[in-house]
DNA sequence: GCTATGTTGTGATATTTCTCACAGAATAAC
DNA sequence: GTTATTCTGTGAGAAATATCACAACATAGC
């Protein structure tokens, strides 16, 4: 037979999962229990709970040993990332449609759509849906498919078939190496098909990457550096379609 | 140029991303600013940074307030349904294909696939995507769309012909009300072309819902009761369909 | 130079969280 | 039944965090 606490333990643990953060209070109401009895049951689940000034979260190892996960926590670029999108977003236009390509770097950009512009935003990233999930006064679309662990991403014929159904004024698609020569090349060849539909449809194509993929070929070769705009890291802005600049 | 203050968020920000938590004394002797700078930086930085008793966290770690989220939060029902889940998951066998609907009811059900069946999971909710995507050794498809805040749901063409590819062993579907001689009702209409393709294709069919949607009737119809095998709450399963008897 | 605008630091105060000891309640053992 | 043991709640003081107003500083534009 479970015990009291072991019941309420289940119960703290399922809130948890729930939702990622529960405040000591609300632990006490929905336990029915006082706020020093959960205090004790925090304290004694270490391997399970953990506790940051009057909040309950999960521990700090189980949450989350996805790939992509570990991916982003072992990050070091997410500075580069965050400031290149800051450069991109000056593209977006109220009332448009975007396109936000999948990987670490063009999460940050959904933060930086402005809330009263009414965007429809399209994607096909697990991750970048939560974050766009969360926005208020936008429309998004997501692309299914199977989904692929390795970038939190889906692919599928059908996700490509509902682009035909969609208008993009502009479109971010990130890369995991960069070769002015050859051009934008990805690790997983799944995101290809998405990508290359995507470039074909979209009046402005923008490719996105922190300074560190410059130079770098990756296996999944996408898109000719003509085919964007430009390119837009932290540093800003470089022109790659048309009159051709070189980039630091 | 980077402002200070745009410096300040990017260091903050790759901080954040080797560590999961900074305390905001670190922070600030980070930074090297007052910790009410940081705090500042914080607060007008929702979509980037959580603020937790002292702590600052990714944004990814804060609870959200879309509708869907704070319903679930209210929810009395939630032991019922896991309840009710856990009758369900009977039905799981080792490398089949199983459909879970939308809803919070069915959303329990992911932690109790087991994690050696191989199971290849379809869904077309935001949230059982998020939870499916943490379970090992399991294939997760998902059906794209728009986006419904209110159900955490996508909709459209596109996600019910990529239906079409895929076989059913096992098919749990959700209701919000649920009456003997009508069937199964749910709120939001745009949950029925999907509820009635799974339906069509799926070789068994169960109903899950806690018994407080017995007797209920909402807007949008999708099923009679004969088009399920079983009724699956909280006490057990119940026949619909056939010549199955009731099971306490 | 000057002003206008925005940013940052300080300190006082209010609020919340933390720790601890002890008493009362529940449970298990006998 | 009794005793022993574990579990739980309370309250008070200590510590930490939150909020606010205001002054000091920086920056951009003129």
């Amino acid at each position: 037979m479970a015990s009291r606490r072991e019941t309420r333990i289940a119960t703290l643990s399922d809130a948890l999962s729930a939702r990622r953060v529960v405040h000591l209070r609300e632990a006490a109401a929905l336990l029915g229990v006082s706020e020093m009895t959960v205090r004790r049951d925090v304290a004694d689940n270490p391997g399970l709970f953990g506790y940051l000034g009057g909040h309950i979260v999960p521990a700090a190892g189980i949450e989350s040993d996805a790939p992509y996960e570990l991916a982003r926590a072992a990050d070091s670029h997410a500075g580069a990332k965050r400031q290149a999108c800051f450069h991109a977003a000056r593209h977006i236009r109220p009332d448009e449609t975007i396109f936000i390509d999948c990987g670490t770097t063009l999460e940050y950009l959904v933060e930086l759509i402005p809330d009263d512009y009414a965007i429809t935003a399209i994607c096909y990233s697990l991750n970048t849906a939560e974050r766009l999930a969360r926005k208020a006064n936008l429309r998004m679309v997501m692309l299914g498919g199977v989904y692929h662990p390795s970038s939190a991403s889906f692919s599928g014929a059908p996700g490509i078939e509902t682009l035909d159904q969609l208008g993009i004024n502009v479109a971010f698609l990130s890369a995991a190496g960069i070769d002015l020569a050859r051009g934008a090349t990805c690790v997983h060849f799944h995101e290809v098909p998405v990508k290359q539909k995507v470039i074909s449809l979209a009046r402005e194509n923008y490719l996105v990457a922190d300074s560190s993929k410059l130079g770098k070929l990756k296996a999944a070769f996408f898109a000719p550096p003509g085919a964007f705009r430009s390119l837009i890291t932290e540093d800003g802005e470089t022109a790659l379609a048309g009159d051709l600049m070189s980039v630091p």
